[in-house]
Parts: C-alpha cells; structure tokens; sequence
RNA sequence: GGGGCCAUAGGGUAACUUGGCAUCCUUGCGCCUUCGGGUGGCGUUGAUGCCGGUUCAAAUCCGGCUGGCCCCA
C-alpha cells in the first residue's frame, strides 16, 4: 500500500479498497460499487443523521429521482448553477419525451411546488423535512471515491419558516447538528459564510463546513443555506397569516400594546353594488377606524369612497401605529372571499395575507466518509470512530493445538458478552492469528482482543486498540504485565465489558485529539499574498469584501476563499472574531476575518 | 480549465522498441500442514478494455472511444 504523506492520492485509493468500502470498477466514470463494509459505514454514519433530524423535529420524506424539466428550470440561479451538470433523460424506450426529465442534482426543484401544496397557513410552519437519497452529477472533473462522484448519496433537509429570523433560528439548530455529527466522526470542521461568488445557486447565503484533510487540501463536507424567499417566490411557497397575529405583528412593530387593539375580525352586510368594498373595523385605544380592502394598488379610485380606495385615504392610524399594506401577491383583482351565512348575508370571513416562506436546506453527503478515512487512515489501514464502526470489538483466538477447545469456548464466551452492549466479532476463520490482526486493521476495527493459552490459563484478555499497535510488543515477556497505554492491555477476565467501553472511549478522543492538531498546527494567520502562496492549510486572514481583492487573492496566493469564519454565540450565528487587520490584497483596514485554503 | 502518463487473469506484473506459443508473483478453489503479527507444500481455475484500420499474422503498429492515474491552475 502507498504511504500516506508520501503519496495521499494513491494511499486513499489503496484504502478504500484494501478495506473493502467500494469497488471502483463499475464502467461508469464517477460511480462507485458499495461494498458491503462501506454500506455498514455509511449506514452507521446515515443513523448519526436520522437520530439528529429525529432530536431536532424533522420529518423524512423520499421525492422521486425525476425532476421534469419546467419545475427544474423555475429559479433562475438555481438552473444557472447546476446546468452543466445534470444528466438528462430524454427517452422513454424509443420514444423521445415530450418534456424531458432530469436526475436530480439536488431536490429544491422537486420538492417545493409540493411545499406549495402542503404548507397553507402560519400552523404549519415550521416546516422541517429531511430525506437521504442519492442524487446525480456529470462532474467532468477528476472523480474520487466519497470526494467527487457521480452519483452522490445525499442527506438533505429541507424547512421552511415563517420569517427571516425564525429561518435563521434554523441556521442555528442546523450549526449544532453539525457539532453533533462531527463529535461522532471525531473529525474537526471550521464553519465559513461562502463569499458571494461560492454561495450555492439561488441561496441568500451558505455556510460551509470543510475539513482540512491531510494532503492540506480543504473538503467541504456539509452546507447550510438561507434561501430567504429566493425560491418560496419562484414556487409559490406561501403561507396564510390570519389577521390577528397581522395586527399583532404590526403592533410590535410600532412598538405599541397589543391588548389596546381589538377589531371586529369580520365584515358583516352585503356588499356594494359593485362588489368591491370590502373592510373591517379596528379599535384601538377606544377610537375605532374602518379599514378597507386594497383591490388593487394602481387601479383605486382614491376618492371614490363607495369603491375601493387606497389605505391613506381612509383610516387616519393613530400615532405612532405604522401601517404597511403587506403583499398579496396573484390577488389583485376581485372582490375578496366571502361565504354565505344561513341568513342570506354575506360574510368576509375574515382578512388574510399570503406571505412567502423562508426557507432553509442542510446538506451533507458520503464526502463524510471521504473525511473519517482521509482524517483518520494511517498506513496500516482505515481507523474508525467507534460510533461509526460496523465491528467495534474483534475478537481474535489464538489457537495452539494442545487448548483449542478452551480458547474457542473463552472466545465465544466473551463474543457472546460484548454482544449485549457492542458490535462486535468473533474471528473464528481458519486463519492464523497475525493474518487476521492485519485484515481488521485495515478495516479500522477499533479494539482487538486476544485470547491464547496463556490467556485461559490466568482467566484474562489482551486487549489492542487500533493505534496500539505501532510499537513491536515481545509478547512472551510483556504480556504478564500491563502493556503501556495505547498498546497492549492485559485486562483480568471479570473486568472485561468495562475495559472494553474505557479503551473504546479513550481511543475516540485520541481520534479527536489527533484530528484536532492537524487542523490546529496548519490554521496559520499570513498577511501577505507570498505567505499564502507558499503556506499550506488553512490560512487566517483579512480581506476588505472587494471582489478585485478575492481574485488577486485567489489568483496570487493560489488559495481559494473559504469565507468568513462563523460560530454560534447567545443563539445567533456571529463572526467567529472581528479583530482588525489590513486586507491582504489592498491593504485597507478590515475587520473581516477570511479563511482560505486549497480546495478540493 | 490545462498538461502528461497509462490500460495484459480478482490484485500486481513480463513480453510492446524490432508484429509470430503471453511470463512470474499473489489471490481464489481442492487436499495436507500450521497458528502469540500477513504459515508452508502439492495440485488447479483464471487475462491482452471497446470499436475500427494495416497485415498471412496484432497485446505489440495506426485512428477513435471508454476508463484510470499523476502534475499544474
């Protein structure tokens, strides 16, 4: 196998073959075999995901892999980004379609004309979705295993909320997701704003999450983005605001007292001959104003009292109450809905507003797995975080002729009690026993245990953790005693399943601890565009916000712009640090913090 | 986005320059033997990426396609 700082490129094809994720010889560029350990990974990391979205109140959906064209093409931004890059279906056996259809690239475009149809009023909201599902990219660029393929397996989520702040109340829930799941894969992340130019197609803005993977190249591995009503507008995501929580909305905005604002929340009569008037009574502060409906904005006959007429003209707010007439949009024309009571009357049952949805999506993909095995590999083979380790504890019998049976029995006697609390595997293949130390370190098992003669004899165990195996151990000398940390442990039988879970706790936070230096020792501050150039890693520093700047940056210092670091502080996403400095292409002061790196 | 290299058995390779029986290792399978760090022996299955061209004859020469790797932006 190659080695890894000689070669990382041929060291992560090796691995995710010697263990056996994928096999990467299916004929289509881009799209890789899952073998049956790399499922097992996979499925381990989708249940950190679904146990996250289940915590936080979304619920799973699964839209279909087509997206016919005309609902792809809505967002202009959207279609712009992703054109090059979708696979088309054009046949249905021999007959061309009349509309094509594509393979998603991603499921805005399939999922929010039904948004449409299920969110109808404020009751609704939030409403938070989720579904993993594989979606399809014609990359054209060098393709790499979890890293950059074709056929993508996807975590997406999907909200929607009544408001900018209640959408970046989500942001926020979606920041801690993000520490969960990369608690769990013991793999570090900085979280940067995208500069403008990076965002994802029709976002108002991304948050990323890279990774700084050992070759010193950055690999974004999740994305959050605030849509504001970016796409709620194209799709007609709206949302009914009764008019109660209107005036309430408007009350606070004008910094005035709810309570003191009643109304009569109808409109009771017949309407005018024309069948246009329409309006309500408000009270506030014992004075009562008649608020009539706005047909249409352009078109009222301001001074025509009869007919409808503009807001100005006819209620005189008390001061200090801002009235704005919100948007209704597609319903400009027209008396507005009114119901028949049992009387005969007419009634306005009450006065509504169509207002857009916020929305927000979380994505992350397998590039998650591209991370554990980039981050955490060694030359011997994978290294897996135990929450995501389909065997946790192998255990392995070291046979000699004279107490086979004993050993079997001892091995499946700890097998069988682990097994109530761990995932773990007894080794019982003729093989010898160095034969199969080597085949589960490749795959990254995290703990070995071996039992031999001796081992039934004293009534013990030997226990190995995956990163203990580095230095030579003289078992024949060493093994009465307790090997050195990290190494070989001899461990008295009764203490079994709680030296397990200890070794398996200490060797996820020396997974962690090892992930976090390599991000740390290469988060290096430069302040000149040489330093960038010649500087690997992440690099801190400032940039004024002109994009003549970002492209001397990206272009001189041979770096691209990650973005503006972000941290979670008091329930609000906020600049991870504002601390001034020149901007390292012109030179202006700054506060803007920028991280850049070399992409993946 | 640019440049370079490459494609022979499940994996790794030899033969290609100079066209003529495709080499070796490993894996797999069978039997035996072993087992405190990738056991050993015997036997055995298994390959020239695809399409076309040149030729009596193509892994080898030519063209195209597909796929892979490396470097640079």
């Amino acid at each position: 196998m190659a080695s890894k700082d000689e070669n990382f490129s041929a060291w992560y094809n090796d691995i995710i073959e010697d263990a056996e994720l994928i096999d990467k010889r299916y004929p289509v560029k881009g799209m890789d075999i899952w073998r049956p350990y790399g499922v097992k990974i996979r499925d381990l990391v989708d249940d950190v995901t679904h146990s996250e979205m289940e915590r936080t109140g979304h619920d799973e959906y699964e839209f279909p892999l087509l997206i016919p064209q005309r609902e792809f093409q809505k967002e202009a931004d959207h279609i712009e980004g992703f054109d090059a890059e979708v696979f088309w279906v054009t046949h249905g056996g021999t007959t061309e379609l009349d509309e094509k259809l594509l393979l998603r690239p991603t499921s805005e475009t399939a999922m929010y004309s039904m948004f449409a149809e299920w969110i109808r009023s404020d009751s609704d909201l939030p409403f938070k979705t989720y579904q993993i599902v594989n979606t399809f990219r014609y990359e054209t660029q060098h393709t790499r295993s979890f890293i950059r393929v074709r056929e993508i397996h996807f975590f997406e989520a999907h909200t929607a909320h009544r408001d900018y702040e209640a959408a970046e109340d989500q942001i926020v829930e979606d920041l801690e997701i993000l520490e969960n799941v990369s608690d769990a894969l013991c793999v570090p992340v900085t979280t940067c704003q995208r500069p403008e130019w990076d965002k994802f197609p029709g976002a108002h803005y991304t948050i990323a999450a890279d990774v700084l993977m050992p070759d010193m190249r950055t690999l974004q591995i999740a994305s959050v983005h605030h849509y504001k009503t970016n796409f709620s507008e194209p799709y007609e995501v709206d949302y009914i605001v009764d008019i109660d929580t209107w005036f309430e909305e408007q009350a606070e905005a004008s910094g005035l007292d709810p309570e003191a604002i009643t109304y009569d929340g109808k409109f009771n009569g017949p309407l005018d001959e024309g069948g246009g008037w329409t309006g309500f009574d408000v009270t506030y502060k014992d004075t009562t104003y008649r608020v009539p409906d706005v047909v249409s904005d352009e078109d009222a006959d301001l001074d025509n009292q009869s007919g409808p007429g503009a807001f100005d003209e006819v209620v005189q707010a008390p001061e200090g109450f801002a009235w704005e007439w919100p948007d209704r949009p597609g319903n400009h024309e027209g008396p507005p809905l009114a119901i028949e009571t049992e009387d005969g009357d007419l009634e306005i049952p009450f006065f509504s507003v169509n207002r857009h949805v916020h929305q927000t999506t979380y994505g992350m993909s397998e590039r998650l797995i591209g991370s554990i095995v980039g981050v955490h590999g060694d030359d011997q083979g994978l290294r897996l975080p135990p929450d995501v380790a389909p065997i946790q504890v192998v255990v392995v019998p070291v046979i000699f002729e004279e107490a086979e049976d004993e050993i079997r029995e001892a091995c499946a006697a700890v097998a069988d009690e682990l097994d109530e609390s761990f995932r773990v595997r007894l080794d019982d293949r003729d093989k010898t026993a160095g034969f199969k130390y080597n085949h589960w370190e490749q795959r990254g098992v995290p703990l070995r245990i071996e039992i031999g003669p001796r081992d039934v004899d004293d009534d013990q165990v030997v226990l190995v953790p995956r990163d203990g195996f580095e230095d030579e151990v003289d078992l024949a000398s060493d093994h009465a005693t307790d090997a050195p940390e990290g190494r070989k442990l001899v461990v008295p039988r009764e203490d079994l399943a709680e030296a397990v879970e200890e070794q398996l706790a200490a060797f996820k936070t020396r997974l962690r601890t090892d992930a976090d230096a390599l991000l740390e020792d290469n988060l290096q501050t430069v302040k000149t565009l040489e330093e960038a150039e010649n500087q690997p890693g992440v690099l801190r520093t400032w940039w004024c916000g002109d994009d003549e700047c970002a492209e001397e940056i990206e272009t001189e210092g041979a770096k691209d712009v990650m973005g503006f670091p972000r941290t979670v502080e008091d329930g609000e996403v906020v600049p991870a640090e504002e601390t001034q400095g020149a901007c390292i292409a012109c030179g202006t002061e700054t506060d803007q913090v920028v991280y850049m790196g070399k992409a993946y």
